[in-house]
DNA sequence: AGCACCTTAACGTTGCGTCACTGTCA
DNA sequence: ATGACAGTGACGCAACGTTAAGGTGC
């Protein structure tokens, strides 16, 4: 087969095919009289071997070492592609953040990309005060977004949130649309600040059904209404910032005048697991006024577990006495 | 400045320095008596802004143009570099699931990874024919289930979930990962596949409180029991399937003698919305046998939507001819 | 004299595209 | 003779690293 035919069947360029030949890599067995190349079926195999390994991402001399001898392992060099690989996606991830920013700032002048940039690197600086100082700079609050997804630093995080919560609910979509991160400390972040974002409460109450639990407790913990209940029920239950939770229901009974309600709603969940899970539900009742957790508490004293006994009688005699 | 201390200081190799200079990207404006590059703070502050649009992935011939003339807006450009960007990230995506996959498979020998990278190019064939032949094919699972996950031909992705359900529970994890990926797509045939999986029921219940709709959906129909049945509810209300769930319930009813619990349930959402949603609660209500959904069809007679109306008077004619 | 610094110039890298010039065959 | 092939050889690309051979200044 002349290299022509292969080239079309291959869909590989001549040139290629002659590179292929000069490096060694695929060089046809025979020449014609006229010095034409001329591919044996052999070779047109080994030249689509060549092509899958390629479609690996190896460099044209790992596949010709890879195919010389048969008995250097793959595993080693598939591993390091892998993570040249992740590392090349990270970097450009970075980029096409960088790059969005830019775009979404809508500088309209090399002079206002210049600035931009600038910003952004001192929000990526590994000096948390040169971040921090950043952040209360005045600038457009996409990069401080970005920032903030990926911020350790709680200081830092919080002078983000506070440029954030007053750059205008422009920021709010791209923030919900942070709750659905794949990683849970940007999602965390972003919970975080929304709950500190004026006109955030429709958004709120959707997290309120998010599936990350962290979501859900401080969205129910910001709301404090009674949507969240159900949520702040069950972090007493589960023990997640139950005293927080309990506050929140115990607030929630006297403002709204859902004593009852409320006290039947943890009542519900006692005979549910541990003593532990009963200790906090006990801890929870003694938030709610009202004739309904008092004879929750009541019969609790009467409970299996002596430090929940404990904690009721505890509780019914503190209430006596105020 | 000497070349030296600006290189230091700015951690740019001298040889890139004396490269900008080459290609007039950044010349100091003086040489030494001794021929040494001078470096004056102008010279400093052009070689920062080089760098920091060399940050957004700008090539030095186009920093070069962008610093000259100001006057080119800066927002094609980067419109420019952003698909580019996103584009080479997609490639390096895909590489990196082949990668991923040939570890996974645990081949040890270059014949076997070529073997291996043979199957998934016809995973990835433009041919839907050859993509079934490729599933059909006995092969390692995990490329099976990277092909579902993008797979649009119907027969195809039946073919891949045929494969998978015989792959062995060893996919169940993976499968129920996919569930969150950030593709709706993706998530679709993963919770396609994964209610025809044996033994993947726990990971059915788990997504009934999937953030997805579809998802909840599918594991609702999959699993068909007392669990499912909120879900259940909520498809014939709000219209997502609702006849498959309005007979899965009827099922759930007979069966599990549950038939007044879920008419009362089918009648807490009529006052709810529009004459539509009434319809179809009244559709599902035929399905339930038992007083309860009869004494709701017979109120419904009275409803104000005559097609509700005259729907319920049907039912219940047919349902004292049965 | 030694050492740190500077200069220009050139070659190598990777995976090709694109010339130029020449030869072969139906 | 024409036109479609084939051959070799070489340059260019982008962003550098490296090396060679030599000059400058303390």
């Amino acid at each position: 087969m002349l290299i022509g035919e292969l080239s079309r069947l291959a869909n590989i360029s001549t040139r290629m095919l002659r590179h292929y030949d000069a490096i060694g890599l695929v060089s046809p067995r025979q020449r014609a009289a006229n010095g034409y190349r001329d591919y044996t079926p052999e070779d047109v195999r080994r030249l689509f071997q060549v092509e899958s390994l390629r479609t690996l991402g190896l460099s044209l001399q790992a596949i010709r070492e890879s195919l010389a001898d048969a008995d250097v392992p793959p595993t080693a060099l598939v591993d390091e592609l892998i993570e040249a690989t992740g590392a090349r996606i990270a970097r450009e991830q970075a980029l096409l953040t960088r790059l969005r920013s830019v775009r979404e700032s809508g500088v309209t002048s090399w002079r206002d990309v210049l600035d931009l940039v600038a910003l952004l690197q001192e929000l990526d600086s590994p000096d948390p005060s040169r971040r921090q100082r950043a952040a209360l700079a005045e600038g457009p609050a996409a990069p401080l977004l970005d920032a903030l997804l990926g911020e350790d630093d709680p200081n830092v995080a919080g002078a983000l949130r506070w440029a954030l919560s007053r750059a205008g609910d422009g920021v709010l979509p791209p923030l919900v649309a942070a709750l659905d991160s794949p990683d849970a400390h940007a999602r965390h972040q972003a919970i975080a600040a929304l709950v500190r974002m004026p006109g955030a409460e429709p958004a709120l109450r959707e997290a309120l059904r998010h599936s990350d639990p962290r979501v859900r407790e401080r969205a129910a913990l910001a709301l404090g209404d009674h949507d969240a209940v159900p949520e702040l029920v069950d972090m007493v239950a589960r023990g997640a910032d139950d005293v927080s939770a309990a506050e929140a229901l115990g607030r929630l009974a006297r403002t709204d005048d859902l004593a009852d309600e409320l006290a039947d709603r943890l009542v519900a969940r006692l005979d549910e697991g541990t003593d532990a899970v009963r200790g906090r539900l006990t801890q929870a009742l003694a938030e709610i006024p009202g004739p309904a957790a008092r004879r929750a508490l009541t019969a609790l004293v009467d409970d299996p577990d002596p430090a929940v006994s404990a904690t009721a009688r505890y509780l019914l005699a503190r209430r006596d006495t105020v």
